[in-house]
Order: C-alpha cells, then sequence, then structure tokens
DNA sequence: AAGACGAAAGTGGTTGA
DNA sequence: TCAACAACTTTCGTCTT
C-alpha cells in the first residue's frame, strides 16, 4: 500500500496540520483549508482469527452510509413495550433520556431526513451512480452541519451538492439538467453550488468538455469511431488553449458536430445543440474557431468527395 | 424548404476599482 | 457598489444545398 501523507499545506504551505480521526480530515490549522477529506483510517484493524476472545474485535454490522439520514446508526432510547419493566423512579429517568435525545436530534436530523430523501429523488432522475449520490449526501450533511442551509432552500442545496459532486465524479450533468430534475432555476443551483464548495474548501477541478462527449455522442446515435475523433480533437483544441474560458459544453458540442462531418455522419448544428443545451450561434462560433486553428478543413473536404463517387 | 452562416442587440455573471 | 467586460443567447436576414 503506497499511500502518500501529507505533510504540507498545499494552499499557504503551513506544516501545523490537524488530523481529525473522527470525521476522517486533515485540516491545516494556518489557512482553515480542509486538506484531505474521507482520509483512511491508519489506526490498527485489528483481526484475530483464532483466539477465544475474537468476538470481541471483530467489526461488523451494515455498511456505514451517507444516505441515510442518522448514517444507520441512529439509537432510538427506549421503546413503550419496555416500561411494564420499571420501576417509578426507573421511569422518570427514561422519560428524561427520551426527551433529551430527541431535542438533540431534532433540528438536524430532520432535515437531513427530508433532504436526503429529496436527494434520492433528484439523483435517480438523473440516473446518477451511487458513488455521487453518496458524495452529494455527504456534502449536503457536511453543509447542514455548518448552517450553511440557513436562508436557502432545502431544494436548493441538494441541488448544489449534486452538482458538486458530479463534478468530482466527472460525471457532469450539466446546470440545466439539474435545474429541470429538482424545479430549482439554473442560476439558484449554480449560485448554492458555488457557495457550498467555496464554504467547505471543496476543490473543485474546472469540467473537461471531453467528460461531455460520451454521453452527447449516444443520444445523437454516433458511431465510436467518431465519438473518439472528437476526444481527439478536444486534446489538439486544448493544446491551441481553444477551450480556456469558454463553456465546455459548446466546446464539446462543436467538437463533436466536426468529427461527425468527417466520418460523414452528419448532424445538424440543430441536434447537436439540442443535446448539449446550447444554442446554434455557439456551435458555430466554436466550429469556426477549430476549422481556423486545428486545420480540419482538408480532412472535412475529403468525406465530401467520397460522399460524391458513392 | 431546410439548414448553415453572420450581424446586432440583449442577458447574466465575473472582476477590479 | 458600480461599471467594464467576455461568453453566450436571441433574433433576424441572407446565402447554400
Amino acid at each position: 500500500m503506497s499511500q502518500e501523507f501529507i505533510k504540507k499545506c498545499p494552499e499557504c504551505g503551513g506544516i501545523n496540520l490537524f488530523i481529525n480521526k473522527d470525521k476522517g480530515e486533515v485540516i491545516c490549522k494556518d489557512c482553515g483549508l480542509v486538506v484531505e477529506e474521507k482520509m483512511v483510517d491508519f489506526t490498527q484493524e485489528w483481526r484475530d482469527f483464532d483466539s477465544d476472545d475474537g468476538e470481541s474485535k471483530r467489526r461488523t454490522g451494515a455498511p456505514m452510509t451517507y444516505t441515510q439520514y442518522d448514517q444507520g446508526l441512529g439509537t432510538e432510547v427506549g421503546q413503550k413495550a419496555d416500561l411494564y419493566k420499571l420501576g417509578s423512579k426507573d421511569k422518570n429517568k427514561f422519560f428524561r433520556l427520551r426527551k433529551w435525545q430527541y431535542r438533540i436530534s431534532t433540528a438536524i436530523e430532520r432535515n437531513l431526513k427530508l433532504a436526503l430523501a429529496e436527494l434520492k429523488r433528484v439523483s435517480s432522475y438523473l440516473k446518477l451512480p451511487k458513488s455521487v449520490e453518496e458524495e452529494a449526501a455527504r456534502i449536503y450533511t457536511l453543509a447542514v452541519q455548518r448552517g450553511l442551509v440557513r436562508g436557502r432552500s432545502m431544494e436548493s442545496v441538494v441541488a448544489g451538492s449534486l452538482y458538486a459532486a458530479c463534478r468530482r465524479h466527472e460525471v457532469p450533468r450539466t446546470l440545466d439538467e439539474l435545474s429541470e430534475a429538482s424545479n430549482i432555476e439554473k442560476k439558484e443551483v449554480g449560485r448554492t453550488y458555488r457557495f457550498v464548495t467555496r464554504e467547505l474548501g471543496i476543490t473543485i477541478l474546472p469540467s473537461n468538455p471531453a467528460d461531455y462527449i460520451a454521453r452527447f455522442s449516444s443520444s445523437l446515435r454516433l458511431s465510436a469511431e467518431t465519438q473518439s475523433k472528437a476526444v481527439e480533437i478536444l486534446e489538439k483544441a486544448q493544446k491551441a488553449e481553444l477551450t480556456s474560458g469558454r463553456g465546455p459544453t459548446g466546446i464539446a458540442a462543436a467538437a463533436l458536430y466536426v468529427s461527425a462531418l468527417i466520418h460523414g455522419e452528419k448532424r445538424t448544428q440543430r441536434e447537436v445543440a439540442d443535446v448539449a443545451g446550447v444554442t446554434e450561434v455557439t456551435i458555430r462560433n466554436r466550429y469556426k474557431e477549430l476549422l481556423e486553428k486545428l486545420d480540419l478543413e482538408k480532412d472535412i473536404k475529403k468525406t465530401k468527395k467520397k460522399k460524391k463517387k458513392d
């Protein structure tokens, strides 16, 4: 196992790293950056196969999960059915405990319970993988704990968390898609997304146009060659610095459009624009840039000539 | 007739004073 | 907080297939 230990804070270079094993986080004491989340638990895992007291060292149980509002570990203080066993002294104690437990749990847990139901709904609507759903739930849980939901609607924070989780796992859905699935305005999703990621110190890698290709390509029913050609074009485009600052979907759409032309699988600009959620004009602009900088015109002409022969 | 192209004006978000 | 700005959209007229 080659697990690299982080010794310096990548943000400020400080060496005052605080390791919180319970939360699985490493936090820089100097600048507050969350250096590493969900780190591996390095404490000794006790395994004991053949001694008599092995039972007590075994760790079992259902896997812990963030999509369960109490992470599947909730405790209920007593059931009414137990009451008949207790004397009056114990009954008092019982009620005090129950009240106490009720107080501490309500606010946050009730919120989580509702929110995670919504999260699951949206997630399944978008057919997101389980890992993304988990990540989103984790992000949302953190957000609630830090009181970031105050003043925002629960749904919008859910949508923001999901969007962030998608980005982190490189299974990008567009803001439009999230907006549609969650019934939250696009700009609101974007706003809470930015807010949540900033407040939680989640590093956001700029989304890569190539990640969109596969999905767009399949909804346009393009061949695998066209798809890989599009990725190829994208790589060249990135080297020519055509991608920075532009919307990733527009670039992906244009690359796919060109690639389709080259392989004689023509799609109209409108068709491509629709699946990518951009306008024809944007595709045209990107398309024009691609032709100019990447010298692709000859490839297109080739396929045109071929067609004439047929 | 449908699609491609381009110009011009409008929109929402970022940035820097 | 405001203005400048870039990316993107909307709309519309013209050209091409």
